[in-house]
DNA sequence: CAAGAGATCATCT
DNA sequence: GATGATCTCTTGA
């Protein structure tokens, strides 16, 4: 008689142990969108899995970071950003589209990556179907794309990032600094000197940036 | 290919 | 009442 592991109780319990900490996002905010790159972002719903290597980010960095959201202070929407390091961070842009951002170092300082875009991995029809297109290189080179090829809404707001719905994990694929670039971020021109950091860090020659 | 406009609404003034 | 941490489509060279 032999014992049978289900392939799905194998994926649960392997991906428990690649899950990200909280410790891993409790670090200064522009070593995290660093360090994000080449880690690999998983959604769950119900049994379908969806995942894809994070190849693009940008750090927003506490309240005198005019392009972050809490440059403005504490508000209803910005509460979460003060959370503890590992909170998701979603909000609705443009009236349209939802951007996911993980927040970073210590409870009480506003801090956050966003996640740009993501190479799909698993669950690729599945993305297709949400994002009404077939183009690989179009389900998730956006922060707005990514949301809507994972089902990411409000509703994940304020959740913890090593859930059950959502979390990240460490595939042990090594992304050397040679390989990051570090530029402008996009969108925030309003953002004064703070448009000019160099915040967005993306790989090298992959080809699922949002390239802009 | 580049540039421009429109879609659409939660949030803050 | 104004404004976006965006995306898609249309227009025109």
């Amino acid at each position: 008689m032999r014992i049978r592991v289900d392939a799905w109780v194998r994926i649960i319990i392997m991906s428990r142990l690649k899950k990200l900490a909280p410790a891993f996002f409790q670090q200064p905010t522009l070593d995290v969108a660093r360090s994000l790159l080449g880690k690999y972002l998983v959604v769950k719903r119900g049994d379908v899995i969806l995942s894809g290597k994070i190849v693009e980010t940008e750090a927003y960095v506490g309240e005198d970071d005019l392009a972050c959201h809490a440059s403005k202070g504490r508000t209803p929407r910005t509460e979460t950003l003060y959370q503890k390091a590992g909170t998701v961070y979603v909000y609705l842009v443009y009236g349209m589209y939802h951007c996911l951002n993980i927040v970073t170092e210590k409870k009480g300082f506003p801090s956050a990556v966003l996640i740009r875009a993501v190479e799909p991995k698993d669950g690729i029809e599945r993305m297709k179907k949400n994002r009404k297109t077939a183009a690989p290189h179009n389900l998730a080179s956006g922060p707005g794309k990514v949301c809507e090829a994972f089902g990411i809404t409000r509703k994940m707001n304020g959740e913890s990032v090593r859930g059950v719905h959502i979390w990240i994990e460490d595939r042990g694929e090594i992304v050397h600094a040679n390989d990051i670039v570090a530029v402008p971020r996009i969108g925030i021109a309003y953002a004064g000197v703070c448009a000019r950091y160099p915040w967005r860090f993306y790989i090298t020659d992959n080809d699922f940036t949002s390239r802009k």
